[in-house]
DNA sequence: CTGCTCAGCTTGTTGGTACAAGCTGATGCA
DNA sequence: TGCATCAGCTTGTACCAACAAGCTGAGCAG
């Protein structure tokens, strides 16, 4: 017999109850109090069996108000698709993803520089501590937060593009702009992680407990070096990334049905 | 003036030191005891500080051992490398992988024909029920839970090639019998997404709290049709995933500097 | 009818206690 | 020497109490 904690037991029987349905997404799971009568223990470890769920990402709690399940409908990034030249800019790919999804996009923006961290100078292939372009982006959709992108630009690259350092949008978007100048972006690299997110990271992204951060990392390099370095995060459970590769006609085909 | 609960205070301050590097990777933490007396807080405070820092991942505990700052060594995954006519196998992938690395490699396996579910069904491209074959896979390094790998094939695909449902491995590779049978894959369609681990998960891949899956669903496509249907599940914290998009003959050649 | 206050619900924070259970090293016996 | 035991450390589980703070609706004052 290998009898659970029962802050454990407590977890179980209510993460059971919200996959068989009883407690579909938005519904309320019933107060501390009763929960405290119906397993008989006492608040503390009814509290534990709910932060359990709160950490696995199931529901979280507001005070006031209770225990809520949490709903995940995501949001579907094809990375595939995103910088080549017919269909230039991040921030175009971003809008018009957003726009076409019935929704409303709205982003800050910052430009800085600042001497390049060792994460940084290692995919850019400078020295750490040089100094670099910082290209920062904090978007929204429908005033909720959404994803911040950290664009990094090596400072020789940016002696011949000036621009890239003053503040505001390049409207024609970076890529185009730089390819004008002689830059051609013609292939990148990228690289997605998951980890739990910073305090900062909650704070930007408005992220609760038990949900975790998708970090991507996108490096572009022209026929001779990198150029750029975009490091986004999102929120984990609101989004997924696809990547589309090799014939998918049969896919697209398929698909209006 | 912005009072923070005391619990809070605790894990700040113990999470800019761990960032500090006053206590490195592997190193233990002070006892609850010790917390207690140096943050003048009761236990239950200092218990919840610190389970704050083990649901950001930055430190795990065990019973009679104390609190450990986690270290994370990543490991990469080339996924836009897996799975071409020349470099069939996922099973040889991960071995070359991970035996290249200096690292042993070990799996289980297990095959079994089960109805879809409706996220396979959906994939797929079948009703959601039908049978479909499930090739399972448990990977671990050097003895540690690595991955599970669900791989599903629709029932009208095994009906002209039986060795998928049958136990046991296919030597020269799926990809490659399928060929040799008419169907070949000719392009795939990824998705990936991160989210806290299910209790069935955190078993099978031994993940301590705080600690994300990564999620990767890889559906391959025949020119007409899909046809089969991967899901694997990585420990967040020790993997990242990496694709090759583009002309990256810049990175390759600077890379053995 | 409008708007305010407040009782009464909710969760959040902090303190306390007690015992269970896992680990380690010292002690002492064979 | 070698092994078993146990004291004394650690975290894990479970209980209790009290007050703070956020939310909602009832009910009262204007």
């Amino acid at each position: 017999m290998n009898k659970q904690p029962k802050y454990r037991q407590v977890a179980d029987v209510l993460r059971r109850e919200i996959a068989n349905g009883d407690f579909p997404p938005g519904a309320r799971l019933p107060s501390e109090s009763e929960l405290q009568q119906r397993f008989d223990a006492s608040r503390n470890t009814v509290r534990n069996g709910l932060s359990l769920l709160v950490s696995e990402g199931l529901i979280s709690s507001s005070q006031g108000l209770g225990y809520e399940v949490k709903s995940h409908e995501v949001f579907e990034l094809n990375a595939s698709k995103f910088e080549n030249l017919n269909f230039p800019q991040n921030g175009d790919a971003y809008n018009t993803n957003v726009t076409s999804a019935g929704r409303r996009p709205h982003q800050t923006f910052r430009v800085e520089m600042l001497p390049a961290s060792e994460e940084i100078a290692d995919r850019l292939k400078v020295t750490a501590g040089t100094k670099a372009v910082l290209r920062f982006c904090h978007r929204y959709v429908d005033d909720v937060p959404w994803s911040t992108q950290a664009t990094y630009y090596p400072s020789w690259l940016v002696d011949g593009s000036p621009r890239l350092a003053e503040p505001g949008d390049i409207e024609e978007g970076t890529t185009r702009y730089l390819a004008a100048r002689g830059i051609e972006q013609v292939g990148y690299f990228d690289e997605i992680a998951a980890r739990m997110p910073t305090p900062e990271e909650a704070r930007l992204l408005e992220i609760g407990a038990g949900v975790p951060v998708l970090l991507w990392t996108r490096t572009g390099y022209s026929a001779e070096r990198p150029i750029r370095c975009t490091i986004t995060t999102f929120r984990g459970d609101l989004n997924r990334m696809n990547y589309e590769i090799g014939d998918l006609t049969a896919r697209s085909e398929n698909e209006p049905q």
